[in-house]
DNA sequence: CAAGAAACTTTGTCTGACAAAAATGAGTTT
DNA sequence: AAACTCATTTTTGTCAGACAAAGTTTCTTG
């Protein structure tokens, strides 16, 4: 069997990782910059004198990582940064199939959510504000109307987390959030605490645009603390794997 | 152009796609239990009527994403859970290329590390403890001959944050502690400050073993904190970006 | 029964082919 | 010149069939 430059390269490593590999190699220093599109399969064969069967299973490799990705509709491969979304539904799966239960996700979110309030108070600008503001608001509105929460609580959390600015801190605890949150919410709608939550996101708005840090860590604190509260007197099993909508990775 | 079983499906979906997207399912769902290996690549050919090249696509598509995976020099693949290394080699290249800083590294560990050490104090078991007073061991003596102890310092922080007993805890904090970790033993060694390393992680690992959450968090915000203070002191941009080896995802 | 050889399976790769979808270019119309 | 249509060329998704190398099984034989 024949490496696909004829080297000898890495023995044992199949043509087609070699070439992800080699792809991969170049997005990172930049030869294919973020936002060129992929040159065809047909030429990328050519290139590495390889066959179009084997670039394509190299490809298929750099999409699942995110670096590659096809622009809508359209036909081209674009080189793109793997994003939030790409990685994130990896970790569920990780998650779900570990049988992660609530408590270690909600270790996770008593570690970060204080931190990510606190980061925000300092750091969050205007818009970062106002987009809380408005989904506090829709929140309000959606209580009144006896409408599901979850959506809009998994988002204020993200918003929070995006007022930080710190991309590694959201990546940390998107899945996370993801996965905790809806069943933080229905504890909640359970014991009626549907205030109880809207009260808490308020104050932790108004800390942050107080840009008073400790304030809203602590209120960020209790917030999160509500859910052990919850889970016992809505007796619940705090201890329980958890599940989830089967991701829709592909 | 027919889609893989004939059927209208998921229209405009490729069938690589969603042919790894069933057997993900199937996967989640324990009709492919984690252990079993996966039937041939013409078996399953023939069980999806699609060729051979399609397949394999697929299969790029669920190796990438860790649910399978080649057991060593073997030739059959397994169907595996995925884990820390798959994931956190992509977050890798996901931080890489967004030019995270070490800044934001360390806010996140500023969260997450005290946490762990505090959790840890509750919940490590003998063996963890003994692992850990390895790695110290292991550490005084390195550094007494004068070798790096980046390996070790990573290790240190990952044997913490793995007697938690918390995989999700260690799966938001293992990458992000790859790359700061290497930076932070730099900042230390370039100020001679390898002793206050090691007291850091004694008392650290004095503070588990005794079960003192409020110590264990404590010293270990003091640990991580070091590390602004030793950018400081050495004059180091904080607000760099991370470099690093570039990964070997493949 | 164990060592070794023969037979079979599976993976990695290649070639060549074709329909459907997308991009491109040309020619025509406004 | 801008807009629109339609034919032409690329490109992608898929298929079938082929073959060597590496891994497995099974069968022989000492």
């Amino acid at each position: 069997m024949l490496n696909s430059e004829g080297e000898v390269a890495t023995r044992s490593l199949p043509a087609f990782r070699s070439i992800a590999r080699e792809l991969e190699q170049q997005v990172l220093s930049g030869a294919l910059p973020v936002g060129s599109t992929l040159p065809s399969e047909t030429s990328l064969a050519d290139r590495f004198s390889v066959s179009r069967s084997t670039i394509r299973e190299a490809i298929r490799l750099l999409e699942q990582i995110g670096i590659i990705r096809r622009a809508e509709g359209r036909n081209k491969l674009r080189i793109t940064m793997p994003r939030a979304e790409d990685i994130s539904a990896r970790i569920k799966t990780a998650f779900l199939l570990q049988e992660t239960t609530f408590e270690q996700l909600w270790e996770v979110l008593t570690a970060i959510e204080p931190m990510c309030a606190a980061i925000a108070a300092t750091k969050s600008t205007p818009e970062d504000l106002e987009r809380i503001e408005d989904n506090l608001h829709r929140t309000e509105t959606a209580h009144a109307a006896g409408d599901d929460l979850v959506a809009l609580d998994v988002e204020f959390h993200n918003l929070v987390a995006a007022a930080t600015g710190n991309d590694a801190l959201q990546l940390s605890r998107e899945t996370v959030g993801e996965l905790f949150y809806p069943a933080f919410t229905q504890v909640m709608a359970r014991l009626n605490a549907g205030e109880r939550l809207i009260l808490a996101h308020r104050k932790i708005f108004d800390a942050i645009s107080a840009r008073d840090r400790s304030e809203a860590r602590g209120w960020m604190e209790r917030h999160i603390g509500d859910f052990q509260r919850g889970c016992d007197l809505a007796n619940l099993d705090f201890d329980a794997p958890i599940t989830g909508p089967m991701s829709e990775i592909l």
